[in-house]
DNA sequence: TTTTATCTACGAAAATATTCGTAGATAAAT
DNA sequence: ATTTATCTACGAATATTTTCGTAGATAAAA
């Protein structure tokens, strides 16, 4: 559906909105404000543009609008890691794979599921 | 020692050294114009501001000069991992990996090293 | 009914990143 | 020795992304 790479700001408010489902701007912009100083009008512009580009779509709720992510989150971080991979590990993504599992704490539980997927790619 | 982040045009350059070993900025540019258009001065500008930025250091050898990168390869792709899993996969190293292992083949060989990783990680 | 608060639309400033033209110096070729 | 090629430095144009001020509309509060 959608190529575009969303910039950082825009994959912010996507974060929030694959989280919480469709959202006010004034919703989405206090989550914001959580992390980082940033003014109404800010977060309503960029969701505006979003919009435009159509990685938002929106429906009037009386006097404001509703936005709603119209990329998927999963098919967004497929497509954000090909990219990532390509620029940061020149398409390895077996040292990115070693990198993330070297460098992060995980727990028993998220390392067998792992193990097992990997068992299960290694029967092919 | 550096945390700045660098910019995909510089990670580009970055990618380059890294990969040949010092260089001058004639090489560099037509390793980059196998990737895309770009003109000289372009690239010479950008290495100029990434010596400035301390990314590079340089040595005159006679008329030119020879660039080398200034922070490691390593060190880089931890630092960019860490900020692309909190940006895109919230945090989730668990997430990208198994994301990345479902979406890029990889052989044997390379799937065997990982288990054993994993398993390392298990005994503590 | 007047004021106040909250929303959208819009334009443009500010910040950041990328691109390239021009000038001056030096080496190489003619 | 003159021309040509190649290098650096520098400034500025472009493009992209982020930020916010202002204006107009409508609802809520006083």
């Amino acid at each position: 559906m959608n190529i575009l790479k969303p910039t950082e700001s825009e994959l912010e408010i996507l974060q929030i909105l694959w989280q919480n489902g469709p959202s006010s701007v004034r919703f989405v912009n206090e989550e914001l404000a959580k992390q980082r100083d940033i003014g109404y009008t800010t977060t309503l512009k960029l969701m505006q543009i979003m919009f435009e580009k159509k990685l938002l779509s929106r429906t009037e709720e009386g006097r404001y609008h509703l936005y709603k992510a119209e990329i998927g989150e999963e098919a967004t971080q497929i497509n954000l890691l090909e990219k990532f991979v390509d620029a940061t590990f020149r398409g390895s993504a077996m040292k990115l794979v070693m990198q993330a599992l070297g460098n992060h704490d995980s727990s028993k539980e998220e390392l067998e599921e792992i193990k097992k997927l990997i068992e299960s790619k290694m029967q092919k």
